[in-house]
DNA sequence: TTATGCGTTGACAACGTTGTCATGATGGCT
DNA sequence: AGCCATCATGACAACGTTGTCAACGCATAA
């Protein structure tokens, strides 16, 4: 292993001065400076942070807790997310997998803690209350695509209301008037906020909201559900009153629908159209027509998280804002207008 | 801090004790453990992993090198892999992502080298050779989802070949004569390895290979392709003399088939039957008829990748042997038999 | 000339842990 | 009783780095 020791003797200077050098330390002349730094290079040294770490302060490593990575496809992208706003400051990521288990949990926590890691993302798989406890853990943790079922913490969340609103309010723009909604399972914090924020948009244009529309895609406890889509979408569209719009819970969901809609003999979006939700771009661009959805913005809710490690760092326990990120609204052909 | 010298000036023992409790050296007498054990427990110690690592050895960190995380969904999976594995041994991954740029992926193995890490994987997200050169890194590197273009690596890899057997074997032994195959791009290494497993099928069975029923279904340089699987459907499904099984390359373009089919006014799978490739459940499960394919074991080139980082920490540099890993067959509901 | 200050460098300790070796206690053996 | 083996424990150094402080040479000011 190459050491400070062992470029200093070959460079003829005390340890210290290298370190200096290492470090960009301005209090050493130019002309040392340049003859140890070519010595550097040849010996190729590389600082070992374990021993960095020894004399106190945190690592430049962060931890990201997950209940269970990528069940959802995409929802790596918190991963990314938080990576690409880390990379920036120069940190690593080391991830842990709870897989739903307490005690592994607690486990990663005295981990995260032997590393001394700089601060923690604590990152769920969907939207929901996160009763995170008191984790044996004595340094900034930032809630990611969840909010404490108690006490303060800092998290960022999807703005569902706003992406409910953006569904309806982007299909009555088109004149849509009977718009049907296949919803997640009622369990689900997201499908309560989505409601409201289409609510909210049928209230501005003053069309009343024909609740007996709106039926959820799935069955089911939340972690076995089955995917009823299909079959609720052909009961749909097979009334005699059936609805000139459908807005799904998911791009799943508007898969069913498509499939739905064909064995019906129904053509989207001339006979009906269809909204998603999550821009799976993987089922979005694929589709023909291509389908009209709300992104799920997973790759900025990681990044805002990582951002507010450092800030969760100065501002203390007591710190503990929601922030929204939007759900926009991504327009492809599935839509038509009515107008 | 909680420090072994502080739980021990409270034990009324030397520091040198409590470390071997901690450690669970025999050497110490029941009561004495016991008594400190309780200590340990109260003062909630943890130990400092920066400082055991000082004293020379490895970390229990493993890293995982990408190109890029999760362009594909589930590609994830090798992350969810490997995690797995290493969980059993209670290490914990360090992730890093290059993005593809090799500046940032040396800063990346420099930075596995000061933290010490026991060993990297180097996953990609493509199946694809990898032109890894020879990265500041002296530890055991094992390739995922990729191959050394030159040099000897330890390496996992998808068994494309047997996969493109398999989508090909299942659909003769319905009966299927006259088969479709839209297929990746053909600089993609899978590619012609698919091809070579569908023609050992043919072979096998004695039906001749009839090459202009392949088509690939993007177009353009594998970074920014186009899909135009729909299309190329379109034309397959409106000629004459039509296939009656479709072999499509991915999933998605899968799902562009039964587009392309419901366009025609096919039903699948009665009139055509389609084969996917991926077994990515998001759109398999969700189709209607739910997709028969083949799976691309992900998850389980992460952990392999995870068991051989040990092994080739054995067996020297010279070890590189190539693991294949099984794609299975899913069968689902969109082949049908002939016969 | 001497005093003062600045720029440059190095000696040393400390961080928390564990391997090595020494010490003391205990018990069984001759 | 005297000796040795075994067990239990502790003192100490070392790992690689950096903060603290002292010391050096040199130039400027008194």
């Amino acid at each position: 292993m190459v050491t400070l020791r062992k470029v200093a003797e070959r460079a003829g200077v005390s340890v210290k001065t290298v370190s200096r050098i290492v470090n960009d330390d301005p209090l050493v002349r130019d002309e040392t400076r340049a003859a140890v730094q070519i010595i550097l290079r040849e010996m190729n040294y590389v600082p070992d942070e374990a021993a960095r770490l020894m004399r106190g302060g945190a690592s430049n490593i962060v931890g990201l807790m997950t209940d269970v990575v990528a069940t959802t496809p995409y929802s790596g992208d918190i991963v990314r997310g938080v990576q690409a706003r880390l990379k920036a400051e120069g940190k690593t990521l080391l991830i842990a997998n709870t897989e739903g288990d307490p005690q592994l949990e607690q486990e990663y926590w005295r981990m995260f803690r032997a590393h001394k890691v700089a601060g923690a993302v604590y990152a769920t798989m969907f939207h929901r209350a996160l009763d995170a406890g008191r984790p044996d853990f004595n340094r900034p943790i930032v809630l990611a695509n969840c909010f404490p079922s108690e006490g303060v913490r800092p998290c960022v969340l999807p703005d569902d209301e706003g992406g409910g609103y953006a569904q309806a309010a982007h299909l009555l723009r088109l004149g849509h008037r009977r718009i049907g909604v296949i919803s997640l399972s009622p369990i689900i914090v997201a499908t309560n906020l989505r409601a409201a924020g289409m609510r909210r948009a049928f209230f501005e244009v003053g069309v009343t909201f024909d609740a007996l529309l709106e039926t959820p895609g799935f069955t089911g406890p939340v972690d076995d559900e089955r995917l009823i889509g299909f079959e609720v979408a052909v009961k749909m569209l097979s009334a005699r009153n059936r609805p000139t719009a459908i807005i799904c819970g998911n791009d799943k969901v508007a898969l069913q629908v498509f499939a739905a809609a064909a064995h019906c003999g129904l053509s989207v979006p001339d006979d009906v159209s269809v909204m998603g939700f999550d821009d799976l771009t993987i089922i979005a661009e694929a589709l023909r027509p291509r389908l009209t959805t709300v992104g799920l913005p997973y790759f900025e809710i990681g990044k805002i998280a990582a951002d507010m490690i450092d800030e969760a760092a100065e501002k203390g326990d007591q710190w503990g804002p929601r922030v929204l990120a939007p759900c926009p609204l991504v327009e492809r052909e599935s839509c038509r207008s009515l107008v």
